[in-house]
DNA sequence: TGGTAATCTTACAT
DNA sequence: TCTCAAGATTACCA
């Protein structure tokens, strides 16, 4: 889903961009998308069990569109879901089971162009086929990283300590996420689409209704949460522009709960908007997850934060005693949040080898 | 009219 | 043992 309405607005200072740009240096890959983009051309076969290898021949083709291009592939996987976004995923599951019944009832009309168009609709990306590439570009020397929990969190992390010099991918949530260069939409031959170029400051010349000059990424990313993202619905009527505005007004804080932004929201309260009880706690777990996600790193060789966690004492999260009960004094430190909500970590930790 | 919400089309690859 | 759709167009609302 990304974030609702960010690529609009961002389209004026994005850059079509050849990924040779990247010759002699390090890429990392969302593979999921590529992995479902390659499942259309064999959906007939993944859904009904028919042996098929079609989408990891379209990765590897990619991959070696890359090699040839002098580009080096990191690819990264996705690992344990969030929690917090299972609840999207059970009516998604249901719809292609429903899309799969009614391919077999095509297939057995013998109608085999209407069987291939629900089964399209019901394909999905498993593990299994994830681990059946990953054996594939091993056997090319292909670096391959299994994220902790979410890729795009790790392809961030990536790209921020300089491990990779950019990151294709097809979701804004990277962008959120606070990756760098972001090469989007990039086609078999390398073309895409460049968020590479300084956006926050070109932003400021480029969109007269948003500038977001001086503002500090975790604004920015605050912005993003309440145009609305995978981890929290917007607020109704609440789009990216409205975001804006509202961020907009609010003072140079880093914190998302400081007193500013308490006010900001019960002003859009007092304004008409309908805010539920526990959007305010809703917000700091969506924030957290976007700043303090677990993420592997390749270097050090262990499980790390996508950004490092403030200390304990910081008086930024002072109020949070009395703005958002949810976390106890016992539970102060941030990361407390998300391992509430978290899978073991003994399971991140063995699917990120 | 601007912005948001709902709906439709494409994706792959031959 | 089986992971995430996204962009463009149109419709609706304050």
């Amino acid at each position: 889903m990304g974030i609702s309405g960010l690529l609009p607005v961002l389209r004026n200072i994005i850059e079509p961009r050849h990924v040779s740009k990247y010759a002699g240096k390090k890429v990392a890959v969302d593979t999921y998308s590529w992995l479902h983009k390659g499942s259309y051309g064999c959906a007939l076969e993944l859904c009904t069990g028919a042996p098929t290898d079609k989408y990891v021949t379209y990765c590897l083709d990619r991959v070696k569109m890359l090699l040839h291009y002098k580009v080096i592939p990191v690819m990264v996987f996705d690992g344990a879901n969030l929690p917090s976004k299972q609840g999207t995923e059970v009516d998604r599951k249901l719809s292609r089971l429903e899309n799969r019944s009614k391919g077999i009832q095509a297939l057995r009309a013998d109608n085999r162009s209407a069987a291939i168009e629900y089964f399209q609709r019901a394909v999905d990306v498993t593990p299994a086929m994830a681990y059946k590439l990953i054996k594939a570009l091993r056997k090319l020397n292909v670096e391959c990283i299994v994220a902790p929990y979410e890729a795009d969190a790790q392809l961030a992390y990536l790209n921020l300590q300089g491990y990779v010099s950019a990151v294709i991918s097809e979701d804004s949530d990277i962008i959120a996420f606070g990756a760098k260069a972001v090469l989007l939409k990039m086609d078999k031959d390398g073309y895409g689409e460049d968020t590479c170029p300084r956006y926050r400051q070109k932003l400021l010349g480029a969109c007269s209704t948003m500038n977001l000059s001086g503002w500090e990424p975790e604004r920015f990313t605050q912005m993003c949460i309440f145009a609305g993202c995978d981890y929290l619905k917007s607020l109704p009527g609440m789009g990216i522009k409205k975001a804006y505005a509202a961020i907009n007004n609010i003072g140079g804080q880093r914190a998302p709960l400081d007193e500013c932004f308490v006010r900001a929201i019960n002003k859009l309260r007092l304004d008409g908007t309908l805010v539920p009880s526990d959007y305010l706690k809703d917000f700091e777990r969506a924030y957290l997850t976007f700043q303090f996600q677990r993420v592997f790193d390749p270097e050090k060789q262990m499980l790390v934060t996508l950004k490092p966690l403030p200390e304990v004492r910081d008086t930024s999260f002072n109020h949070l005693d009395i703005q958002a009960p949810l976390l106890s004094s016992r539970q102060k430190h941030p990361l407390a949040v998300l391992e509430a909500h978290s899978l073991t970590l003994k399971l991140a930790s063995s699917r990120a080898h």
